[in-house]
DNA sequence: CGGAATGATTGACATATGTCAATGCCATTT
DNA sequence: AAATGGCATTGACATATGTCAATCATTCCG
């Protein structure tokens, strides 16, 4: 179950397998099935939680009831609310699952204990942070500069296995567009090929 | 010249006299002019900027040469090109200052050191790092699914005095539309007061 | 002083995207 | 096999935003 945790800890750092063993009990293995929450709009974010297994999506739901997808996170990602998480207040948003998934949950408490036992793992959720933040940066970038369909593709061309696992109207809800108009940005993509 | 970054500080963490004495001499006190750069597009970033006093944006310039800002820097702000920083590749950002400015420049080295000799910044750098991405997923989230007038409204919630100290046609840039478009928003919000 | 540059506004029109309603497709359930 | 629900597509039309050109005010500078 920490196949994938520990080959990315790999990645970016170089841990002990003593380190990696004592890492181990600091995660709650949790297994969720599709459909199921991890976090609803109003609850307060207990944790962090790594994804071995399956996919999640991350969203809000305005007014009218038209849901807004953040971000979808699979094996391999990191998915919280950061903000709830941090500063232990009520979430404004909702984590489910898309597949049924396996997931390694880390409270604000296990998470200080660990980088206390485990100091290299500081510069791992270091690198983390700075990651994400770059991510989001272009993504910010391409929302404010790029047409549609310039969108769509750098969706496709960072994460090419979504279109197959993801309906294709929550991508669009995803680049923030309607699903009618990603439909026909995709047709006059093939009508041009 | 180090008033207003020992005052963050002291907003998140708490540094001994001595310490914020120490910290002191990993900065490079530096004032540039109004229009000069701190950074150009295909150099590679050295330096992550705390500003002391004044302001700069940070900016991409497209094929047609149209700028595209993606953020300002006010007093108390942190800017930088992290991914250039991070990875020692040329940028893809232009930064310049709006005004003359005074800053405390950090190297990647220095940074380093700082954190060794004063573990206690570890914290406030992860928090800041933080907050960076919880404010930048907010405008990402405001970007994917508000109105033109709904992310104007939010910019001067969240800046008040932006609009004193920046050309509403860099204002427009940052919010990813053109300077007409926001004319005639804010002729709208006008005429409906 | 007067001309040049900069920035904001406005109008006319083009294009991109949203909205709503209808249809068709496919997989699942009954 | 028929019925259902979820999803994608399409058409007609509405709205938001972009583009281009003209004008005006203000500031900068020789």
């Amino acid at each position: 179950m920490f196949e994938l945790l520990f080959q990315k800890f790999d990645e970016k750092i170089e841990l002990s397998q003593g380190e990696k063993l004592l890492s181990k009990s600091f995660f709650i293995p949790k297994k969720i099935r599709k459909k199921q929450y991890l976090l609803q709009e109003g609850d307060v974010s207990k944790y962090t939680a790594f994804v071995e297994k399956g996919f999640l999506r991350c969203y809000t739901i305005d007014d009218k009831g038209t849901e807004h997808i953040l971000q979808f996170a699979f094996e391999g990602w990191w998915i919280a609310d950061q903000y709830s998480f941090l500063t232990n207040t009520p979430s404004r948003y909702n984590i489910d699952a898309l597949e049924d998934c396996e997931l390694l949950l880390l409270t604000k408490e296990s998470e200080e204990q660990m980088l206390e036992k485990i100091p290299k793992l500081e510069r791992y959720f270091r690198l983390l942070l700075q990651n994400s933040l770059i991510a989001t940066i272009r993504r910010l970038e391409s929302s404010l500069s790029d047409t549609a369909e310039e969108k769509y593709n750098r969706l496709l061309t960072n994460c090419p296995t979504i279109a197959e696992r993801v309906p294709q109207h929550m991508i669009a809800s995803a680049m923030g567009i309607t699903p009618e108009t990603l439909s026909r940005i995709r047709k006059q993509i093939s009508l041009r090929k």
